[in-house]
Formats: C-alpha cells, sequence, structure tokens
DNA sequence: CTTCTGACA
DNA sequence: TGTCAGCA
C-alpha cells in the first residue's frame, strides 16, 4: 500500500525552521494568509509532514521567484483542485482571482514551468490562458 | 527548554 | 520581520 510516511505530521516548528531555513514568525504568517494549514496537537503545537516541509520550501521558492503571496496562494489552490478536471472552483476563489492585482499571466506560466514536472502543465495552463484571452 | 498568540517597532 | 511578554 502507500506509505503516508511523507503526509505524517511528525516535526516541530523548530524543526522546520532549521529544514526550510525560514523563520517560524514566517511560517506561522503563512498559515494565517492561508497560504498553508497545519495539523495541531492536543496542546495546540503545529506539527508538520515531510510533504508539508517541502510546500513550505516549495513557497520560499515561489516567494524568491517573485511571486507575492495571493499569487502563491492561488497557485497552491490549483493544485488542491483535481489537477485533470480542474473545474471544481468555489465562487469565492474565483472572486479573488478576478480580483487579483499582480496577475501577470506570462509571468506565472513562466515561473510554472520551469518549477513543476509536466504533468501539471496543462489543466493550469489552460486556465491561465483562458483567463488571457478574456482580459 | 520549546511553542503559542498577540502586539510593538 | 524580529522580538518581547505571559502562558501552557
Amino acid at each position: 500500500m502507500d506509505r503516508p510516511s511523507q503526509d505524517l505530521p511528525i516535526y516541530a516548528i523548530g524543526a522546520v525552521e532549521d529544514m526550510t531555513g525560514l523563520s517560524g514568525r514566517r511560517i506561522r504568517y503563512y498559515e494565517k494568509m492561508g497560504l498553508i494549514s497545519t495539523p495541531r496537537t492536543e496542546g495546540n503545537q503545529r506539527l508538520y509532514s515531510p510533504a508539508a516541509v517541502e510546500k513550505l520550501k516549495e513557497i520560499k521558492r515561489l516567494l524568491a521567484a517573485g511571486m507575492k503571496l495571493t499569487g502563491i496562494k492561488a497557485l497552491l489552490a490549483e493544485e488542491k483542485t483535481d489537477g485533470r478536471t480542474g473545474l471544481s472552483l468555489e465562487p469565492a476563489e474565483m472572486e479573488k482571482r478576478e480580483a487579483e492585482p499582480e496577475r501577470d499571466v506570462d509571468f506565472l506560466t513562466n515561473a510554472i514551468t520551469s518549477l513543476y514536472p509536466v504533468k501539471q502543465h496543462g489543466a493550469l495552463q489552460s486556465r491561465l490562458e483562458r483567463g488571457k484571452e478574456k482580459t
């Protein structure tokens, strides 16, 4: 069967700070901004899975690439959606996208193609292209 | 000792 | 964003 080990929340925020190079302040901030969701222990302590750590590294990269938190948030929302059908967006998300001030489609497309494996390009680019025509 | 939230600079 | 307070 699959090994959910990658998804098991096992690291305390301190360990994540060492692994990602991000400050706890920032990690908590990203969570507050809705970029990530973190499981808590009964004592309200945050726990991060190896996958979550990678996700944070990804956010760090995107940020370094010049993307705004809002753009990354939208990107993460895309991934959460089915990459193939990719059409289960909630009205609230749609509105946010329409209102996204820094939506440079070409820039996002480049960032995506250079950062992600071919697999995820299709649906994402289709959506971006559509938004492009629309605009 | 580490983490948490809220708040200030 | 760093850092401090006051808790747990």
